[in-house]
DNA sequence: ACCTATTTGTCCGTATGTATG
DNA sequence: CCATACATACGGACAAATAGG
């Protein structure tokens, strides 16, 4: 699996290496459930600190993209969690800052399904 | 303007900084358009680095609570864009992914509407 | 059940960049 | 053009959770 720094270079860092593994993700190159390299690794590879391949990890891992924690590998997200278990998250959330700004249910569901067309 | 750490010590300081923040716009003790402490000054009141600061307002920021911006003073998002835009924001991401999965329309905004009662 | 190595998570410090006013 | 203030990046240190022996 070969994960290079993508995107214009007027990104930050951090962005640039989530994009690339987010294309190595795309591309099917790291099968779902499979290791990413290690943050440490990653990083002297290609020349950045440890910290930069930290954030971009955790982009990818709020985009559900992949998971990971103490101790654990970094590992790409099974299609399902990244799937139902993501879309639900995001239902969720939505729901609370709908409720917090006034809308009524059916206000909300219809925005979600008009935005979808 | 008093802000200090809440919630349990358990947690991370920036949460907790996130949180205190949080709690005095929750409490209107800063209007809406107001400046925020700047990060330093903020981070030396409370005994913290200044990067832990600036993530707490970074956590807010993604939350729509501030506005915040290089050269810029780190303000409390006027109640319309916190509001409407931000849903707005969030059903564009909702159905983005919800599309991406293979939902239809309805059932997405039928999840929503459910989530809400 | 224990110990140990591994690996991410957080925090601090410092330096430099860059948009804003 | 200059001062301000957030943004990014690097480095070091230690904590904490996991996995493996």
């Amino acid at each position: 699996m070969f994960i290079r720094m993508e995107g214009s270079e007027a990104q930050p860092y951090f962005l640039r290496v989530a994009a690339g593994v987010r294309r190595a993700i795309a591309e099917e190159s790291v099968a779902p459930g499979e290791r990413l390299p290690q943050a440490k690794e990653l990083a002297e590879g290609l020349g950045v600190n440890l910290h930069t391949v930290l954030r971009a990890y955790g982009v990818l891992r709020d985009e559900g993209l992949v998971e990971m924690g103490r101790g654990r590998a970094v590992r790409v997200a099974p299609a399902a969690s990244a799937g139902r278990a993501r879309v639900a998250e995001m239902v969720e959330r939505l729901a609370a800052e709908a409720r917090r700004w006034g809308l009524a249910p059916e206000e909300a569901g219809a925005l979600v399904t008009e935005a979808m067309r």
